[in-house]
RNA sequence: GGGAGUUUAGCUCAGCUGGGAGAGCGCUUGCCUUACAAGCAAGAUGUCAUAGGUUCGAGCCCUAUAACUCCCACCA
């Protein structure tokens, strides 16, 4: 038994034992189960590359504590677990342990390298799984999915060709962003923006035949080896002369039409921008209007190629050095201005992007985007909270094709197979033996693989069995709620809505529930280089994972970032440690004859159940609008402040009274309002409600699967509430008057309660048992007038009652006085507030009946207790 | 250039559909009261960023302003 335990709890014992128990029961899986209403979670799959981080604890607490409530409360509740192939995060890895063993890709080939990087995924695929398990994540192991696992790929075959034959996806050669240091493409969602310190270099290309010039500006100038046109805007009288005329690119002697078009802004700059097609977006179209030739001037790794003449080799930064000294040279640099401009850049390893001309592969995705904005307005998708669904319309209404193919070989391979001799593609889900068209045998697979988050976008449906027509697909599709980060918005919910629109016809989840990031205590971004990253390992270990999964709920909203410092979770694990001596305390005294039958509930008891029956039900609102922090804050100020330091103060002299005829309930009702809090604190804190669970009551196997509580009318118990305010803020009062005057609690005085209400006599009567106790009193005496009291007690007016405290020590009467005084400057003050209140005709007119009747009541109460101040100070 | 967010106690943050400003930590004072000193009790601290407006009533709704943060974006 608990009573035998340490004063301390210990988290560590506690929460290996029962995860390991929990699995062994197997609580975790989930059957469909037609009887029941679905609740389902896919989990957002971690890279294999990825460790257990904050924002994965933070974002895995959210689902567990969702799942968990909502198998508690009957559902059909699936969470299933899952991982990422990563594909360039995981290549870049593989890429580098092979350095280590003087390996290139090239040198293993292929097949070897997806063999090393398979054997990479069962090393390391499942530790982040493993991690998770420490936070006490209850996701249904039994169904552990992978995005390149049998399925998943299927799924992704399946898709390809449907999209392919629709005309949805297509392979054009279209300008990309390109990485020079990853060798691959990336789509725009990859590429960062950030602010550098660059040059704006001023530049003169002579006209042809002429000593004119046109002076332009280029951040870029090593760009200029591909230019094939310089433009102006059709109307600028400045260069009308000049429009159809050719001028002469320096340092390479090409001749360049000077164009007209109106995408050029006459007002920036000189009013001429080079147009270089192959190697800016802006550039590629003025380039398509103008039937220009598209110059590419740049190998794949950044470095100039045989079309940049004698720079050919450099790398792009080295030749710009060099042309811009020559420029200089021959006289054709006017300026150089220090500008910020942004920059696009690898988000994975910020590497500034090359825009280069690829044959690539494409989703088209206006018509895909449609119904995606569509749900969104119609409410069949909700954000939660719900400004970002202004981010994700945003993103979707002004959408670009996605490109999707990638030069890297870890990842799902483009099912596109080429003829060597007629040239024509296949595409098709296995791999053919003939062209399909000419019936050649010479035929090859396209090399490249598929974004990362074309699989995933698939996620909610493949991991249930598509495109198979499983019954899980049946019971669980559409899912609930995806939880997920705001950065990663772009990446991956909004591409899971399209895809599960369009394959299933259905979206993917009904709500989406956004949660912000976990930030250092200085408010900055866990990262490497600055070195601030906290381990939530190591704060399981010296906290438990209760304490961590109550820190990351506690005080946040949707939506918002929060801090981590340690104090928090000091007054996380002092929260675990409170309940735990609540529950020896409980269970010290509990004896094993606990039926219910002869309870005598005493009013203490009622208003206990009442409160916690309330809290069942305001807890259960706030988790069905996902406001978690605001359930947990409420869940931990009952437990504490009410049942800790109100009631099992006010239960004490009952249970150590072997004759009180209500010992039996008083007992009964620590049992009984514990479990009850128990049960909706699990969800929030797993591991130590179900120890101090299973200490307590046998009635039910586990907490993980017992009954949510509900709301019963039978507990509700208005009356007995408002009494136990009153009694509190008597014994508050009582305290205060003794804490003013430095009386120890070991002093005991005596307490008269003088009122002529004879309700509130009996109500302070029955309050005896305790109020003696909690108010340090030797005596309680309660009485309609002001017989036997000394002259100089001390007395404080409540509602329909005086006390008095005669106390030894001669009291200051003077000061007494003063006192009262400020107590009746301040009723009075509070009587003409209301009274202004309900003198105003349009509050009269306007408010609600029950905001005036508060208000009236107040008034009567108020000046109840201004006319007590007042016979008290009359009679000093 | 567009959009969003934030601004509430010394610190970090809650405050749900407008109806007397809250928590944790910190601080002051007194207590080892047989569940808990990781505790108990009693305290102190707020022009809810600023200026207007709507309303019987505004931390909350509207407008403007300021500061900070973030996201998006092809001005060479």
């Amino acid at each position: 038994m608990i009573k035998e335990l340490e004063k301390v709890y210990d988290p560590s014992v506690v929460e290996e034992r029962w995860y390991q128990t929990w699995l062994d029961k197997k609580y975790f899986h989930t059957e469909v189960d037609k009887s029941k209403k679905p609740f389902t979670i896919v989990m957002p799959p971690p890279n294999i590359t990825g460790q257990l981080h904050m924002g994965h604890a933070l974002d895995n607490t959210i689902q567990d504590i969702l799942i968990r409530w909502k198998r508690m409360s009957g559902y059909n509740a699936l969470w299933v677990p899952g991982i990422d192939h990563a594909s360039i995060s995981t290549e870049l890895k593989v890429v580098e342990k092979m350095a280590k063993e003087g390996l290139r890709k090239e040198d293993v080939g292929r097949e070897g390298f997806l063999k090393r990087a398979w054997e990479w995924k069962e090393e390391y695929g499942g530790i982040i799984l493993k991690q998770l398990r420490k936070m006490g994540s209850s996701c249904d192991w039994d169904r552990v999915r992978f995005t390149m696992d049998e399925g998943c790929s299927e799924a992704v075959l399946e898709v390809f060709t449907r999209l392919y034959n629709e005309g949805l996806i297509y392979r054009g050669e279209k300008l990309v962003n390109w990485c020079p240091k990853c060798q691959t493409t990336i789509s725009d969602a990859e590429v960062n923006h950030v602010d550098k310190q660059g040059h704006f270099w001023h530049i003169k290309y002579p006209i042809k035949d002429s000593d004119e010039f046109l002076q332009l500006a280029t951040t870029r100038p090593e760009t200029m080896l591909g230019d094939t046109a310089v433009a102006v805007h059709p109307e600028d009288e400045r260069y009308q002369h000049l429009i159809g005329k050719t001028c002469i690119l320096p340092l390479v002697g090409r001749e360049l039409p000077i164009i007209a078009d109106s995408y050029v802004e006459k007002d920036f700059g000189t009013g001429v921008v080079k147009i270089t097609p192959a190697h800016d977006p802006n550039d590629f179209e003025v380039g398509v209007r103008h039937n220009l030739p598209r110059i590419n001037v740049m190998n794949d790794d950044g470095t100039i190629n045989e079309n940049g003449g004698k720079y050919q080799g450099l790398d792009r930064y080295e030749a710009r050095k060099q042309m811009v000294a020559e420029l200089e040279a021959q006289g054709l640099l006017v300026k150089v201005e220090d500008i910020n401009h942004a920059v696009g850049v690898h988000e994975r390893c910020n590497t500034v992007v090359e825009p280069l001309i690829k044959l690539q592969w494409f989703v088209k995705m206006e018509e895909l985007a449609k119904p995606a904005i569509e749900v969104y307005k119609n409410n069949q998708l909700r954000m939660i909270p719900d400004r970002f669904g202004k981010i994700y319309l945003h993103w979707l209404e002004n959408i670009r094709d996605w490109c999707i193919s990638r030069q890297l070989w870890w990842g799902h391979r483009i099912p596109a197979y080429y003829c060597d001799d007629c040239g024509h593609i296949t595409v098709s889900k296995t791999a053919p033996a003939v062209c399909e068209s000419c019936g050649s045998a010479h035929i090859h697979q396209d090399e490249d693989t598929l974004d990362t988050w074309f699989s995933s976008a698939l996620w909610p449906f493949s991991t249930l069995g598509w495109p198979e027509k499983t019954e899980e697909l049946e019971q669980f599709y559409p899912t609930s709620v995806l939880v997920t980060a705001y950065d990663i918005i772009f990446f991956w919910v909004i591409r899971m809505v399209f895809s599960g629109l369009k394959q299933m016809g259905e979206v993917p989840f009904h709500d989406v529930f956004i949660h912000g990031l976990i930030r250092d205590d200085q408010g900055r971004k866990f990262s490497k280089s600055l070195g601030n990253g906290i381990d939530p390992l190591e704060v399981i270990e010296k906290y438990g994972a209760d304490a961590l999964r109550l820190t990351l709920i506690t005080g946040n909203a949707p939506g918002n970032d929060m801090r981590f410092y340690w104090e928090r979770m000091d007054a996380s694990r002092n929260f675990a440690n409170k309940l735990w001596n609540a529950s020896r305390f409980v269970l010290m005294n509990l004896e094993d004859d606990d039926s219910d039958d002869l309870l005598l509930l005493t009013p203490a008891d009622k208003w206990i159940l009442s409160k916690v029956n309330h809290l069942a039900k305001e807890v259960t609102e706030n988790m069905n609008h996902y406001e978690l922090g605001l359930a947990v804050d409420k869940i931990h100020n009952f437990l504490w402040d009410e049942y800790c330091d109100w009631y099992i103060e006010m239960v004490k002299p009952r249970l150590y009274n072997k004759e009180d005829s209500t010992r039996k309930a008083a007992l009964w009702t620590l049992k009984e309002v514990l479990i009850n809090a128990l049960k909706l604190l699990h969800p929030y804190m797993p591991f130590i409600t179900e120890e101090i669970f299973q200490h307590l009551q046998s009635d039910e196997e586990t907490i993980m699967l017992s009954k949510w509580p509900e709301y019963k009318e039978e507990w509700n118990f208005a009356q007995q509430e408002a009494e136990m305010d009153q009694i509190k803020e008597a014994v508050r009062n009582i305290r205060n008057i003794r804490a003013e005057r430095n009386v120890p609690p070991s002093k005991k005085a005596k307490v008269f309660v003088v009122s002529q209400n004879e309700e509130t006599r009996l109500m302070f009567e029955h309050a005896e048992v305790f109020l003696k106790t909690l108010a340090s009193a030797s005596e309680l005496c309660v009485q309609a007038d002001k017989d036997g009291i000394e002259e100089n007690a001390v007395s404080c007016v409540i509602e329909n009652a005086v006390l008095y405290i005669p106390l030894e020590e001669l009291v200051d009467m003077a000061k007494e006085k003063e006192r009262l005084l400020k107590e009746q400057e301040k009723m009075k003050k509070e009587i003409d507030r209301v009274e202004k209140k309900l003198s105003n005709q349009g509050f009269l007119a306007k408010a609600p009946q029950a905001v005036i009747d508060e208000e009236k009541a107040k008034e009567a109460k108020y000046r109840d207790m201004l006319a007590r101040i007042e016979e008290q100070l009359a009679q000093m």
